[in-house]
RNA sequence: GGCGCCAUCGUCCAGUGGUUUAGGACAGGGCCCUCUCAAGGCUCAGACACGGGUUCAAAUCCCGUUGGCGCUACCA
């Protein structure tokens, strides 16, 4: 059974690149039939947060890419425990007395100098010494003994990067413990991979050289390898790894949904960096996704997420924004009422009646065509859900065009007399009307659009009629 | 510094030795459609980082250079 997981660390929001990875996992494992596990990581307590952890659960949940379990690493810390113990008492691991050094500069700069693979005299010390100092009570770090006599190496398959291989030589001796105990993310990582059965690791490129740690510990614990996958990573404008640090909250996946993003456009947009599908296709729903994913076919060149820190407006990807505007569109409007919906209710517009009204899917499903995010439902549709709603200064111009008002306010009546009120019979009125009068067509439909909608742009002007309705049609020309 | 990954239009992708005057999508320009605005259709502009090989033939294989990225923590 295949198994996956997702492994967030609640140290700050989700961002596309956590969300990305999540994507790959999930369409991984659903296509084979597994499982996936969503693991919090919050093994770093200085650093770990209770609003980073509702962010990461709020936007997985938006996703709509259910996981089938979830674990906290912080409740799993006997395991840790006892694996780390396990690897002392075989050998495999030896305490660490040096003070850790804290002094970033300085850890940098001494790595400048070359390979780092150990602290001095360190691994040595005897276990008789080693226990003693430990029981005086003397902090250490509990470190990984690396092989040193075999000039071999550590070698893999990764699903995505082919074969991997690395000697020895470039393995330092890595922290398991810190010296308050805690495990560092390597053991906890591992242990709860083994623990949980995890069969395939599918993980951003950055975690490359640590997979090579990672296999070391499985086997020194006794767990079988998992399968190893990396992921080319995001990459922000500045053509940075992307970071909740460097490039703000900009790239929270909340971020997304906040501005009006159809979760699975969202999901379409992620798919599509670093991955393809064959015959160029771009726009996906997620059961297509489902059926197209092929990891064979992940790219292993780093993409960069389009949006623009500088522009209020404007910010987001513009293919995201187009890939939205395809969904918005051609998703089943019954489906896309779940999300018209929440809009709609801001607005003070929605009433429980809509419910399942043919008439409130019509006028969504016309008014969506000229759309592209959700937040225009209730930025633009303001007119066709209450009388009471503005006039945008384009549409005055339509109303003040020659004649138009006093002409549009004639209107009203053959569009009163009308028995059957369609699309046709309504253009016939309308044209009928405009040629009686000796003025183009054009005048009284942009006009009528502006006095039923306050807006210059939107659906024909003859299907608003329709949707506003005779009755208000006819109210709404008359008061023009 | 060391180790590793990567390198096609502004961006995202196609391309795995000849089918390529390098294809698609987004963004940009133009045209068409048209009651407006979208959508849609057509169209223009736009790239194989560089240098060596290998080969009858290279965007595609090899080497080097350059560049970008990542890791090099008692962060994850």
């Amino acid at each position: 059974m295949t198994r996956v997981r997702f492994a967030p660390s609640p140290t700050g929001f989700l961002h596309i690149g956590g969300a990305r990875t999540y994507l790959f996992n999930w369409l991984y494992a659903r296509k084979l039939g597994g499982q996936v596990v969503l693991r919090i990581d919050d093994t770093d307590t200085q650093r770990s947060t209770d609003a980073s952890l509702q962010s990461i659960l709020e936007g997985m949940k938006w996703l709509e890419m259910p996981w089938d379990e979830q674990h906290y690493q912080s409740k799993r810390q006997q395991l840790h425990a006892d694996a780390a113990d396990a690897l002392l008492k075989k050998g495999a691991a030896y305490r660490d007395f040096t003070p850790a050094t804290t002094d970033k500069e300085k850890a940098s700069s001494e790595s400048k100098k070359g390979a780092w693979l150990c602290n001095p005299g360190m691994r040595e010390l005897s276990t008789e010494e080693s226990d003693r100092r430990a029981a005086a009570g003397e902090p250490f770090a509990l470190r990984f003994r690396g092989p040193r006599e075999d000039n071999g190496g550590v070698a893999f398959k990764d699903m995505v990067y082919r074969k991997q291989f690395r000697k020895y030589a470039d393995i330092e001796d890595f922290a398991l413990l810190r010296s308050d105990g805690n495990p560092t993310y390597h053991l906890a990582s591992c242990v709860d991979d083994g623990d949980l059965k995890i069969t395939d690791i599918l993980r951003g490129q950055d975690h490359l050289t640590n997979s090579f740690k990672h296999i070391q510990i499985f086997e020194a614990l006794g767990y079988d390898v998992p399968k190893f996958g990396h992921l080319p990573l995001l990459l922000g404008p500045d053509q940075s790894k992307l970071s909740k640090r460097r490039h703000g909250a900009i790239v929270s996946v909340v971020n997304y949904r906040d501005a009006g993003f159809l979760p699975q456009a969202f999901v379409n947009y992620m798919s599509l960096l670093g991955w393809s599908s064959k015959d160029n296709q771009e726009v996906f729903t997620v059961d297509e996704l489902l059926e197209r994913f092929e990891p064979a076919s992940i790219l292993r060149t780093n993409s960069i997420v389009q949006f623009d820190e500088n522009d209020e407006a404007k910010w987001a990807p513009p293919k995201a924004v187009w890939l939205n505007g395809q969904h918005l569109r051609s998703m089943p409007v019954e489906k896309l009422m779940k999300y018209v919906k929440p809009e709609l209710e801001k607005a003070g517009w929605w009433k429980d009646e809509y419910d399942g009204d043919p008439a409130i899917l019509r006028t969504i499903d016309s008014i969506r065509s000229r759309y592209t995010m959700l937040g225009d439902f209730q930025l633009r549709a303001a007119a066709f859900f209450n009388d009471d709603f503005p006039t945008e200064e384009k549409a005055v111009a339509n109303l003040d065009k020659d004649n138009a008002r006093e002409l549009l306010r004639g209107l009203a009546d053959p569009i009163e007399a009308l028995t059957e009120f369609t699309h046709e019979t309504i253009e016939a009125a309308l044209r009928g009307y405009a040629e009686e009068n000796g003025v183009k067509a054009g005048l009284l439909i942009n006009g009528s659009r502006a006095a039923l909608t306050g807006q210059s742009v939107g659906p024909s002007a003859f299907e608003v009629f329709e949707l506003i309705g005779q009755q208000k049609t006819v109210r709404r020309l008359r008061a023009v």
